[in-house]
RNA sequence: GGGCCCGUAGCUCAGCUGGAUAGAGCAACGGACUUCUAAUCCGUAGGUCGGAGGUUCGAAUCCUCCCGGGCCCGCCA
């Protein structure tokens, strides 16, 4: 419907002030109002007019409106707030509306035009299980995928797999020494080892294959119990993703870019553009000249190469793979490593630019009023799979989506099991499986949603209704230009409620008003749809019955 | 010390590419079930949008400074 008005009102426009006139359409706002006696959509086009004509908002907007006013799709066309033209629908409008929201995918559409974009998340390190900040980021960033494929982007979903390097040492020396345990051996525990009791779970699974491990010598056997661990518990993280509902398209390993030799290669092209330097022994990237605070280490003076070396060549791989921009989903506590990796692309002569980091902001979890501790150093920090069993998957994927990503999130496992209405994921889910049952009962008595007399429809809780229904299109286009997910969640609540308001008000079925009763069970229809389709894009369940 | 994020109702937070009288949920109080799911709805109360300046027709939103909170500043990942 935006559309619709929009294109009216450009009409009009490049009628009266000719097409300077029409491009200001672009940077106009079509909102619905915050109040409802201001109509069903409002512009503020006449206030940018006004810059551009020198004439006052008002005289412009009563211009417009008088013209405005000819066509039927607006019952009423006005201006207010000294300026702000506010259109009431027709019904034959709102109608049209409903058949959409009913009948088609009124819910994609283009905007994103093709772009192809990579979307990196999760990412984490194979050496423990997924923890519930882990699990944030996972659904922000299935969510925000499916949203952006709805508007017309292509995307790709990949997790980059952290399996060289030091943690990866850390980790085979840790089930080593705890395998060494397991055999009765006193051993010393470095103070940069993983203590997670997983730990141990993997040395005697690797104990069963392998039990003459304790006795190979030590750089063997960390080999051996790095390879082992790094592959079953990358399997764990996959299958918690899994039941997270959580895909990805690819798996990129970052010791493939070693073992191809993309690390030398792209740390050799940078130095053939003289922006790599030796100190000290080791290898300088000149990040600074690209807005960083200080040079970083790409090569240690012990001949290592650092994370950063590989994320450079990580990040070439992924320009030259020719995406038209590429989005990585972080914990928030990188976010001082943002420059210089922006830095990295731009001196590969890409835009810095072209990488948008989406942060995401800590995970706390409260349980009877009380934080619930996590700590990875000392192992015993909450695992996503334990939260999913506690409080099930529907209101763990709802809930990471209940805040802005980059604000703190505190997690109520009392509010996540409640099946009140203080429960937004109860409150939707129950407003889909309401309306089920009231085309099953309808059903039952014989009637059958029309789209035959939707003028019936009329009374504001209705109308709000249609309108609401079809705002799924732009809270849609919202979500993927802004990259907040957390807004489809929102929406759904308030769909809920406009419905939940609508059904308290009105009955459906009625013996004696077949028309009214089968064009409301057309409007119940569209609403389920919605319901259904908005629940879908968040992948929680929408039950016909709870 | 430098950088990033945040500060909106008692609590948890939406709203931020400037727009009309700043919203929701929870908590509090008062109502609505012989009728399609009361797991719901309606109403009341609750605010110097951290503070001060600035930009302009208009600022919670943009800019500057200050106060308060969190996170990050390694030849770790």
């Amino acid at each position: 419907m935006k559309e619709l008005v929009k294109e009216k009102v450009a009409e009009v426009i490049s009628e009266v002030y000719g097409d300077d006139g029409v491009e200001v359409l672009e940077r106009a706002s079509f909102e619905k109002p915050k109040k409802k006696e201001f109509g069903d959509l409002a512009t503020n086009v006449a206030f940018l007019l006004a810059k551009v004509v020198r004439q006052s908002p008002g005289t412009i907007a009563q211009e417009l409106v008088r013209k405005l006013s000819a066509f039927p799709e607006f019952e009423k066309v006005e201006v207010a707030g000294g300026g702000f033209i506010n259109f009431t629908f027709s019904q034959e409008l709102f109608s049209r509306i409903l058949r959409e929201v009913v009948e088609e995918k009124f819910y994609i559409c283009d905007v994103g035009r093709g772009k192809r974009v990579l979307l990196e998340y999760v990412s984490a390190n194979p050496t423990g299980p997924l923890h519930v900040g882990h699990g944030r980021g996972a659904v922000v960033g299935d969510v925000l995928s499916r949203v952006m494929k709805l508007t017309g982007y292509r995307v790709e979903r990949e997790f980059y797999i952290n399996d060289a390097g030091r943690q990866i040492y850390l980790l085979g020396l840790s089930i080593y020494l705890r395998a060494k345990e397991l055999a009765g051996k006193e051993v010393e525990f470095p103070e940069d080892a993983y203590r997670g009791d997983y730990i141990v779970e993997v040395a005697r699974e690797l104990l069963k294959v392998k039990p003459e491990l304790p006795e190979l010598p030590e750089d063997e056997a960390v080999k051996v119990a790095a390879e082992f661990g790094k592959e079953l518990l990358l399997k764990e993280i996959q299958e918690d993703l899994k039941k997270l509902r959580v895909e990805f398209d690819s798996w990129f390993s970052e010791k493939s870019l070693y073992e191809r030799g993309k690390v030398e290669e792209v740390l050799k092209l940078l130095k053939e553009k003289g922006l790599i330097y030796e100190k000290e022994g080791a290898l300088w990237l000149k990040t600074t000249l690209f807005g960083d605070d200080k040079d970083r280490v790409v090569r240690r003076s012990n001949g290592e190469y650092t994370y950063f070396a590989s994320d450079i060549a990580y990040h070439w791989d992924k320009i030259k793979r020719g995406y038209d921009r590429a989005i990585d989903i972080w914990g928030a506590d990188h976010h001082g490593y943002i420059p210089r990796v922006k830095a990295a692309i731009e001196a590969l002569g890409k835009s810095p630019d072209w990488l948008e980091v989406i942060l995401i902001q800590l995970v706390k979890l409260f349980k009877g009023g009380q934080e619930l501790k996590m700590s990875k150093r000392k192992g015993d920090f909450i695992p996503l799979r334990w939260l999913m069993e506690e409080v099930g998957v529907d209101a763990v994927r709802f809930f990471f989506l209940l805040k802005r990503h980059d604000t703190p999130l505190d997690f109520d496992i009392d509010l996540a099991l409640s099946q009140k209405s203080e429960n937004p994921v109860y409150y939707v889910q129950y407003a889909h499986a309401r309306l089920c049952s009231v085309l099953d009962k309808a059903r039952e008595e014989g009637f059958r949603p029309s789209p035959e007399n939707l003028n019936l429809l009329s009374s504001p809780e209705e109308r709000e209704l249609i309108s609401n229904c079809y705002l799924l299109r732009y809270e849609l286009q919202a979500v993927a230009r802004k990259r907040e997910p957390h807004r489809l969640t929102y929406y759904l609540i308030e769909l809920a409620s406009s419905l939940h308001r609508f059904y308290n008000k009105h009955r459906v079925v009625n013996r004696d008003e077949r028309e009214l009763t089968e064009a409301r069970l057309y409007l119940v229809e569209g609403v389920r749809r919605t319901l259904e389709v908005g629940l879908g894009i968040l992948n929680v369940s929408a039950p016909r019955r709870m």
